[in-house]
DNA sequence: ACTTGAATGGCAGGCGCTGACATTGATCGC
DNA sequence: GCGATCAATGTCAGCGCCTGCCATTCAAGT
C-alpha cells in the first residue's frame, strides 16, 4: 500500500494502452461497417471484453470514435504554451493549428481523418459529439489565453477573446471542410492561411 | 382526392398546432425538473397521447427541447432574405441576429430563453444537439448568401464565405453568454455592436 | 355505404447506458 | 508463503430512447 504511487503509473499506462486498443478497434469497425451500424457489443466483442468493460473506458459510443480528437485537443493547449507571450492572439492561434496541418503531411493520419469525418458527416450523433468537443476544445485555448494575457498584465475583454477564438476555429473548419477532398497535404496550410488572413479582426491588424 | 392541397393544409395546420402544444408542454416539464430527469413517457402523458405518437412528431426528445431555436433558424433566413443585396455579409449577418435582439426584448421570452440555455448547459446530449443545429443554421445562411453572391454576379470564394458566417454565430455567442446574467435588454446590443466591430475581418473594412 | 388515407395506440424489440454484486488477480504487509 | 486489500472485470437486471409492425379509428371523397 506504500507504493501506492508506482502502483497508481502502472495502472495508469495500462488503462491508456486499454483505451486505445478499444480506440483503434472501434475506428477499424466504423470505417467497415459505418457507426450506427456498429454496435458496442461489437467493439467489446473485438476486443475480447465485456460491453460494462468498455463503458468503464469511454462514457459513450461517441467518445471511442472521436478518440483522436481528444488527444489534439491536448496537442492545442501544449502548442499554445510553446508560443512567445507577446504574439498576438490570432497569430497564436494559426501556429496552434499547424498541429492539424503537420498531421495531416502524413498520409495515414490524413486517410484516418478522412475516414472519421466521413462517419462523422452521416451519422448526426457523431457530429453532435465532434461539435461538443470542438466547442469544449475552445474552452480550454480562450483560458489559456486568459492566463496569458493576465501574464501580459492585461485584462481583456472576455467575450471579444471567445469570438476571437471561435473565428479561428470557424476558419479552421472552413479550411479543413475544403481541402477534405484535396489529397495535398500543403493545400490546407495554404487555405488556412488565406482565409485567416481574409477574416483576420480589424484588432489584429 | 381533388381537393387534395385543402387537405393537405388543415392537417399540416393540425400538425403544427400539435407540434408546438408538445414543444410547450416539453418546455415546462424540463424547466421543472430538469432535461434528463424527465422522460419522453412523462411529456407523452402531460400532453395525454402515446409515447409512440410523440415521436411521429420529434426525432428525439432533444428536438422539442430545442423547438424554438428551429423557429429562429427559419427567422434568421427570413430577415437576410430582406436585407439589401449590396450590403456587406457582415452587416447583413449583424442585421440577421437583431431578431435574437427583439425577441430578448420581451422579458417573457428572455425568460424562456434563459431558462432553455440552463437546460442545454446542464445536459450534454442536449448542448450537444444544440451546436448541431446552430452548424445547421450557418450552413442554410452560407448557402443564402452565396445565392447573394451570385444574383450580384460574384463568385465569391465559399471557404472564406463560411468562415465569415462561423466568425459572426462565434459573436452573438460571445455576445450571448456574456448577456446571459445581465437583464437589461438593451445590453445585448450594445454586446454584440461591441465584439462584432472588434472582430470584423479586414476584408470588410 | 364503400373506399382511401392519415393519425393514433399498443406491442415487441434493439440498442445505449448504468447500478449492484460477485469474481478474479495482482500487490503489499506480515 | 499467507491473508488482506483494492482495482479490473464479468454478469445480470433494468431503465430510457427510439423504431417497426399491425390493428383501430376517424375524416374526407366517390
Amino acid at each position: 500500500m506504500c507504493d501506492m504511487s508506482g502502483t497508481s503509473e502502472l495502472r495508469e499506462l495500462s488503462r491508456r494502452a486499454v483505451r486505445s486498443k478499444i480506440a483503434e478497434v472501434a475506428e477499424r469497425l466504423f470505417a467497415a461497417k459505418g457507426f450506427e451500424a456498429t454496435t458496442v457489443d461489437d467493439i467489446a466483442k473485438a476486443v475480447g471484453m465485456s460491453q460494462r468493460t468498455f463503458f468503464r473506458y469511454f462514457a459513450s459510443k461517441e467518445d471511442a470514435a472521436l478518440d483522436g480528437f481528444e488527444r489534439r485537443s491536448d496537442d492545442f493547449v501544449a502548442r499554445l504554451a510553446g508560443r512567445p507571450l507577446m504574439e498576438s492572439e490570432w497569430d497564436s492561434l494559426r501556429r496552434v493549428f499547424d498541429v492539424v496541418v503537420e498531421q495531416s503531411a502524413d498520409a495515414g493520419h490524413r486517410n484516418r481523418i478522412a475516414a472519421i469525418h466521413q462517419t462523422a458527416g452521416a451519422s448526426p450523433t457523431l457530429l453532435a459529439a465532434y461539435l461538443h468537443k470542438v466547442d469544449h476544445m475552445q474552452q480550454r485555448l480562450v483560458d489559456a489565453l486568459l492566463a496569458r494575457a493576465a501574464e501580459r498584465g492585461e485584462t481583456p475583454d472576455e467575450p471579444v477573446l471567445r469570438a476571437v477564438v471561435g473565428s479561428a476555429f470557424a476558419c479552421l473548419q472552413a479550411a479543413l471542410s475544403c481541402a477534405a477532398g484535396s489529397s495535398h497535404p500543403a493545400d490546407l496550410a495554404e487555405q488556412l492561411d488565406a482565409v485567416m488572413a481574409a477574416v483576420r479582426p480589424v484588432r489584429y491588424v
